[in-house]
DNA sequence: GCTCATGATGTTATTTTATAACATTTCTAA
DNA sequence: TTAGAAATGTTATAAAATAACATCATGAGC
């Protein structure tokens, strides 16, 4: 068994971060390849710019690291058009109450978008929770609601956050 | 019994509004007065503003009423100051996928925050659905994650909008 | 290889949304 | 009445997102 195991990253748990990041970059690359969407160089280093930490990014962060990376200042609408790519392709999701961009655990599945959000570290933990979309698809089905994007956004304190601020 | 029935009234179903903003101040005057928070003149207009259409509204949209209603202009600040009092009091819900603003159907009430967001008709159809509630906090609980306020934000389409446009 | 249609990126300017810092006024309780 | 606190006014700025148009890259078809 590989050394990485099924269970979710954060940025608190320390972890091989730049393996972290290379699944999720040969991930995106195999899916791409299967849509035969592209996946560009300016697309591809967005991703790994919203991959460099586990936290919510914002566009403007982003925007600063790829203009540092190239010595010279990139417009915003680099960044937030490589980001509607990213998105329309489910390897990133955008966190609503955050204006933050956070990288998919798991592209290629079905994405319900639900973030368990912590006040604390920022961490931004996606969830998959079948009984919760069940739930939403139940009541909105009742009032004849035709479900395209459920956004499921928790505020909250984590594990983690709970236990050093007891 | 009133002749206001416990349905939701939607933006596209007719009726008698102004009884429906008038019921909505009335009910806030009574929950302020009831813990001592301070509905102050500004505050109660902004709130008016807020459900002049069961839509959600933009902090800047409430802005420019209030400036035509002065005749003045007014500064976004005065607005976002007391909505921040308004969804503190959870009179107002802020719609975070809109970057708008929508009366409470049922102040005072518990809030999970729940909405079906139509993406044809604009309106927001506020829900208090206690099985996604619950989903959510069993999701949360497992994880030991402390919730503080979830947000449910379904975008899809009303069954409205899908009979005018099948 | 060329050629053109399409998609992607560059560039400049602007819009929309939200907050900071500090002054003044209003309310409340002692 | 008179602090002290809360609310509002004022001016300026920050943060997030998009519009409009030009240019460049790519790949299918010839
Ligand atoms: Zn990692
Ligand atoms: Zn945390
Ligand atoms: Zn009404
Ligand atoms: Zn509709």
């Amino acid at each position: 068994m590989s050394a990485h195991t099924d269970h979710a990253h954060t940025a608190a748990a320390p972890h091989d971060h730049a393996h972290c990041v290379a699944d999720a970059l040969t991930r995106a690359d195999a899916l791409c390849a299967e849509r035969g969407a592209r996946l560009t160089i300016l697309r591809r280093r967005v991703l790994e710019l919203v991959w460099s930490s586990h936290r919510p990014r914002g566009a403007y962060a982003i925007l600063e690291d790829l203009s540092q990376q190239d010595g010279k200042a990139t417009a915003p609408l680099t960044v937030y058009r490589a980001l509607e790519f990213l998105v329309d392709q489910g390897l990133v999701h955008r966190i609503e109450s955050l204006n933050a961009y956070v990288g998919c655990a798991a592209p290629g599945a079905s994405h319900s978008g639900q973030f368990l959000v912590c006040e604390g570290c920022g961490d931004a933990a996606e969830i998959d929770d079948p009984s919760i979309r069940s739930a939403i698809d139940a009541a909105a089905t009742v009032r004849g609601f035709r479900v395209q994007r459920p956004t499921v956004e928790v505020r909250g304190v984590c594990k983690d956050c709970q236990e050093k601020h007891p």
